[in-house]
DNA sequence: GTCTATACACTGATAGAC
DNA sequence: GTCTATCAGTGTATAGAC
């Protein structure tokens, strides 16, 4: 596909991107990831083994792409209203370029919950008790400061989440049953949301 | 299962959703299917001719289960805050006896949007357009009455069942990241949820 | 209606030539 | 490293006896 495949593992891994997220682990053909990579079924299996670590490959690959940004994005030196900002731009822009990975993953562990441990354990990036405190700390301040109304770090966190990555992974749904199966109304819909959830998150926090 | 599993077809339909939910339908075996219905293979094809009937049947159950609940709720006569609480209450309530369905209905419906379709036309009840203009009359009287903030209707609508929905389909996420993999501690988490969605949005939505 | 037996296509994976 | 050929297993679906 891209300009850069110079060897064939490289093709196989993106091939198989494609076809794991748009099918499933299950769903899946070794057969077609193989014509997608323009190889044969064998060399699938040569370098990869079996189909399993290719999936973990791919699973690995799209997981720490979308989920330590979480983490990175909420950890910087800002405030909390700052952050809010910074986070929902950022992620929502991420999700705009990588629109099949939420579904995939939250797909993908609900069928297979064992497969995160191994991941969280590899992945130093997701470990992120301090993520957790820090932003604890920051609203038990401005809380103090008369700022923002009390809310639980975790149930802020997983609100704003699901204002960002909701509409993305049920876009199906939501676009056949509130926007009359039209994609572009819902395509518009999404490109004007940025500004409306980060406004929707201030007024829920701001006194 | 149940006692009032009287003939087979019911059965089967049974023993259907319990699999197909849990490992899709590229995941489901028609061999698993039969087992944990009691009876053999060949009756299930006796029924349902292919697996991909059988699945249809299971996806609509589901499917009409948990969609056309959200214009029941909101079609009712109360004012906006209280469809809201009404809202939340109920379907938070609900979402806690189906755990499987929201993700199963998403996850399928990426996979294969058309399927949607025909759903659509025959469930009358998910036919709403006056759902969202019903909804965007009470939002324009209350904004011009100084009560509540202006919101396009859809976004509200959307917002709300981000914030109920996401929670339960990403719960293995989430569980792992926020939650140190401590399946009691997002048990808790959920339980204490419905009034904090409640006061979230009414606090978003107030002046 | 329910069963057993079986057809038959496909899937993941390997052997072995080049 | 890459290919062809092929195996063993599994999956859906049907035929036919009871």
């Amino acid at each position: 596909m891209t300009e850069k495949e110079v060897n064939t593992e490289d093709k196989i891994l993106n091939a198989a991107k494609e076809v794991f997220q748009k099918k499933g682990m299950t769903g899946a053909r070794m057969h077609e990831i193989a014509d997608k990579a323009g190889i044969n079924k064998a060399l699938l299996h040569y370098y990869y083994r079996t189909k399993e670590r290719l999936f973990e490959k791919v699973f690995e690959n799209a997981f720490s792409l979308i989920i330590p940004r979480v983490k990175e994005m909420i950890a910087s030196e800002k405030s909390i209203l700052e952050k809010i900002d910074f986070f929902v731009d950022n992620y929502i822009e991420l999700l705009k370029q990588h629109p099949y990975i939420p579904g995939f993953i939250i797909n993908e562990l609900n069928r297979n919950p064992h497969i995160l441990i191994d991941i969280i354990e590899k992945n130093t990036l997701v470990k992120q008790e301090h993520l957790i405190e820090v932003l604890e700390k920051q609203i038990e301040n401005d809380v103090k400061a008369n700022k923002i109304r009390a809310i639980d770090a975790r149930s802020l966190l997983i609100n704003i989440l699901a204002l960002c990555v909701f509409p993305v992974v049920a876009r199906p749904v939501l676009t056949g049953v509130l926007f009359e199966n039209d994609p572009k109304a819902y395509e518009k819909f999404l490109s004007q949301r940025k500004d409306l959830v980060k406004e929707f998150i201030k007024n829920a926090l701001l006194l």
